[in-house]
DNA sequence: ACTATAAATTGTCATATGGTTATATATGAA
DNA sequence: TTCATATATAACCATATGACAATTTATAGT
């Protein structure tokens, strides 16, 4: 990979909000609707996020009826796994019944 | 690491020139002035990438004489060697000589 | 076909970023 | 001290970014 595609994949992942929504996603895929409740922000503002992470190849999405559901997709990078564990607990971002399940 | 943090490591990681600053960095130590001529980009500007490598621990500095030396220090990151090894080789960044140094 | 809902796209705005030139600071040599 | 050189900082500018509201598109159900 070249030092271009390399820092686009680096600068799509220096936004808080973006690496909030792949914690998430360590636990389980989500629809966009879902992640606009978790996060608190706009359903806009999901969907371009998750459009970028898209376009670097960092996740993936799944139409279901309605809803896309995305999802964790770091096949391309052999180091996917350091980044994916130097992300913070999702545990915070959840309310309590979620918390719930993704602990038990 | 928080998000806020972690973003903003990688928000630094996201741009070419640093990237490219970072590929030298892994064949040796650099001066500001060497860069400079290396990267093609004005003194200033070189000053304003390490500082901000600086500023996440990614590079560390050693005063000698005028001259400061800029090298690796990714101490603070347990995948900092992963992320090292993802990084495109310097070669053609460097001219023949200099080439031929880090190749022999 | 009509309605409701999920997601994507578009337009806009405030802020961040990466480059430049000009200037200031720091160090070594004469 | 004076001069030269290496680096840092400041001021500025064009572009990118991340947020929002408004709109469009897509899908499911009636």
């Amino acid at each position: 990979m070249d030092s271009e595609k390399l820092a686009e994949f680096y600068k799509t992942l220096g936004d808080k909000t973006r690496l909030r929504i792949l914690s998430l996603l360590k636990v389980d895929e989500r629809c966009v609707c879902e992640l606009v409740e978790i996060l608190g922000i706009s359903q806009p503002t999901v969907s371009q996020h998750m459009r970028r992470l898209k376009s670097v190849h960092l996740v993936k999405e799944r139409r279901q009826g309605r809803w896309v559901y995305y999802s964790l997709d770091g096949s391309l990078y052999p180091f996917f796994h350091s980044i994916l564990e130097s992300l913070p607990n999702p545990k915070q971002e959840l309310n309590v019944s979620e918390r719930k399940m993704v602990c038990d």
